[in-house]
DNA sequence: ATAAAATGTCAAGCTGGCTTTACATATTGA
DNA sequence: TCAATATGTAAAGCCAGCTTGACATTTTAT
């Protein structure tokens, strides 16, 4: 799974800490979700989402054969 | 959030058990889901939705105030 | 050049998503 | 009616998502 935080963020002139701040969540949380460390909830991708008027789907890419 | 898993669940014909087989999760994982005691990883809730041909917007339904 | 701001890594800890097992209560069908 | 199938609850445990804090490195601006 990809993910299109950073670009998203930075278009929205945001830094990791600003980001962080909205949606309440650490810094870190950013981070590893940036760099692809983690599978987030689903209710934060579309915290994420719905903060840069995206659907979940637009933000965050899945590969056909991805499991668990 | 709510959800439509059960609903599109009958629609397919399956029981619990085997949309449980087919994601390769536990049958108390659906059944928490159905009864929306949790906040699923964004993985499952797209293996759950692709399994059912639709978006994670159709599958899972999300409120404007939402938070975590 | 140099200070400040932004990004990143590491590590320890908490919490809740998810598993497993066991049992109880519908629901279906022969 | 009786058994089989489907759904639900409860409880204990594991693990990865997420937090916190401290520090290192890179980028930006003066």
């Amino acid at each position: 799974m990809e993910n299109k935080i950073s670009q998203l963020r930075q278009e929205h002139g945001l830094t990791q800490q600003m980001l962080a701040e909205r949606l309440s969540v650490s810094r870190q949380t950013i981070i590893s979700l940036e760099t692809g460390r983690y599978n987030p909830s689903i209710r934060l991708a579309w915290q994420i989402s719905h903060l840069f008027g995206k659907t979940i789907e637009d933000v965050f890419i899945f590969q056909e054969d991805e499991k668990k």
